[in-house]
DNA sequence: ACGCTACCCAAGCAAGCGCTTGGTTGTCAA
DNA sequence: TTGACAACCAAGCGCTTGCTTGGGTAGCGT
């Protein structure tokens, strides 16, 4: 149960120690149960306090799935914008993004993709809409990067429809991908970036197709 | 609520009436709210009965689950062997392939890739490897023709990994593609394989990039 | 010293859950 | 006609769930 401090890429947040310890215990526990088998009782325990004191900190479970999933996506933002800064090339951005959003799939924190995508349908509509708005930050992140590679005609497709399938692809590799088994995520990323963009691949060996 | 009979798809299995009644209830309901908020008693109201009677056909809310997820991997199986009969070239075979799949998810009756992927964590591990061992079917298909391709040098990258990220693109259409909004399921197909597949694709009009 | 507030515990409520029980009906072969 | 059996209903049991209640306590400013 490694602690992660991932809440703290986020500055402009206001969050007490123990708000923070009930949102990486749910975090933890929705990402490793989903939210529908996780109990309030399961959260408050993972925090270290009783499950009736939960309340003193939030309104519903709801609420701590809505919070958990609000300073996900915004956490994503930032690392989005943070990773294309300072490089021109298209191509590099989009090699970049994609690496970031794997990064934010496999790497320790964050569990982006598993909370955001798994729990959707469990936060009720109401929330959604800003979810949905505070997303907008990383989307358009992307939609600018896969438009930069459009119109120097690097990409493979119309950018809409590439950036909807190499989010799918991406966000399935947390049911199949290990990092270095045998791939590295760097190598991974290549090999996705591959696949949307036109151009040359270097050859591959005839038992590398095994 | 239209009426599905795609468990007619399957002769060789014995199904009553009633128990197919259910599992069609099921599998609407799975496919709506997902397992977890589905209760029994909404089960057995879509079918027409009591929530009791339904343990008269099976044991357990847990069994109707794997029943419908079994079928359906079935019945995957089956039209994925049927897609690709008679088809000589590879690159053909995987287009028939990927227009396989996208109809299993947004055809009628089957919501193949929504049950299947979404309710996996919630079938108990002791009924998962059956339904593994089950899909093998389907995925030996996927091997054969991927490597079919990749042996002709037309596939971008290593069957295993083009697998799985298409199968995750593919899956992930559920969430925001509509037939016929603006794409129809043939030519979403065409984009798909355009990125797994080396080599020349039609030019794309300067507003297509939008 | 005082009161205020933030935080937490102990106990439990009301509702909903999966599932069980006992008994009634319709069907059909003997 | 009768017995057997599958299908279903009516009622509810035992448990878990999210959440509430009332009270206790430590820390802090005044």
């Amino acid at each position: 149960m490694g602690k992660t401090h991932f809440f703290s890429e986020l500055p402009d947040e206001q969050i007490s120690a123990a708000r923070a310890r009930i949102l990486e215990a749910a975090l933890a526990l929705f990402h490793e149960k989903g939210f529908a088998r996780t109990t309030v009782r399961d959260i408050a325990a993972q925090a270290g306090i009783l499950s009736g004191s939960l309340f003193h900190h939030f309104a519903t479970k709801q609420e701590i799935l809505f919070e958990v999933m609000r300073l996900t996506t915004k956490a994503l933002g930032r690392r989005a914008v943070a990773a294309v800064r300072g490089i021109a090339a298209p191509e590099d951005q989009l090699k970049a993004l994609v690496l970031c959003e794997l990064d934010a799939i496999h790497g320790e924190g964050i569990h982006a993709s598993r909370v955001l995508v798994d729990e959707w349908r469990d936060l009720e509509p109401e929330y959604r809409e800003h979810i949905l708005t505070e997303r907008e930050v990383y989307e358009e992140v992307w939609r600018q990067v896969l438009q930069g590679c459009a119109v120097r005609g690097l990409l493979k497709g119309r950018p809409p429809i590439v950036r909807q399938l190499l989010h799918g692809a991406l966000a399935w590799t947390r049911t199949w991908f290990l990092p270095g088994e045998p791939l590295s995520l760097v190598e991974l990323t290549d090999e996705v970036c591959a696949l949307a963009l036109r151009g040359e691949i270097e050859n591959l060996s005839v038992k590398a197709l095994t």
